[in-house]
DNA sequence: ATCCTTTACCAAGACTGTCTAGGCATCCAA
DNA sequence: TTGGATGCCTAGACAGTCTTGGTAAAGGAT
């Protein structure tokens, strides 16, 4: 059998993450729940994936965690975008329209 | 200084030179600048990308080369979309498709 | 009380695809 | 005869995702 295509586009999970968390904070699970149903199930984020992910951004100062309680009363690490987080996301949309655009071009076949 | 994006979106030369090679067979280079001028200069093809892409379309049977002369009159190898390279050009598309309407979803607010 | 399931976080290593940075051969013009 | 342009090619670094494993705590069921 072949081999299954990714759930994720390749350098897209960082917008993503940072767009779950435009309006609120979230935890962890929370950010790939909420990617999921915003995308009506179509991605799916693994959680493989998404730590490091939530390293990586917190590394480059684009969100902020803070220990709290979840819903469920579990102890969850809650992420908030920074000001700068918000820029990048800003960026990384500019650049995901203008190269998907790029795409969108040759598929549409010159 | 941040490090710059990729010029292509991880994961999708391989349907972009099954694209090129649509209509007509091309050698190596000429599907590079294909892309590029299809794109309006968005996409900027690398060799270091483009040569294990070829092998391992070929490795996958979608595509077939050949020697031959390219229009400068050097020796170049050429390659041709096979039957199921355009089956799989197609799956590649509506993948495409699929996900980037999952992640427009997302970036459209949920 | 004890177990089981669910929630939540985390890590190590494999894998894949792109990029950087080289190199070789040939053609053609200066 | 030298140098630029064309064309193919490779090795190794690197980044991001996936697979697979784990821990801990809450809450319900037995």
């Amino acid at each position: 059998m072949a081999k299954e295509k990714p759930d994720l586009v390749y350098g897209t999970l960082d917008m993503l993450i940072l767009k779950a968390l435009q309006y609120d904070p979230r935890h962890g699970l929370a950010i790939a729940d909420r990617i999921q149903q915003m995308s009506n199930d179509i991605l799916h984020v693994e959680q493989g994936s998404l730590y490091p992910a939530l390293y990586r951004l917190e590394a480059q100062g684009w969100i902020k965690a803070e220990w709290g309680v979840s819903d469920n009363n579990r102890k969850a690490r809650y992420y908030k975008l920074t000001a700068a987080g918000r820029k990048q996301l800003s960026a990384e949309e500019e650049h995901w329209l203008r190269i998907t655009k790029g795409i969108d071009l040759v598929l549409a076949g010159g």
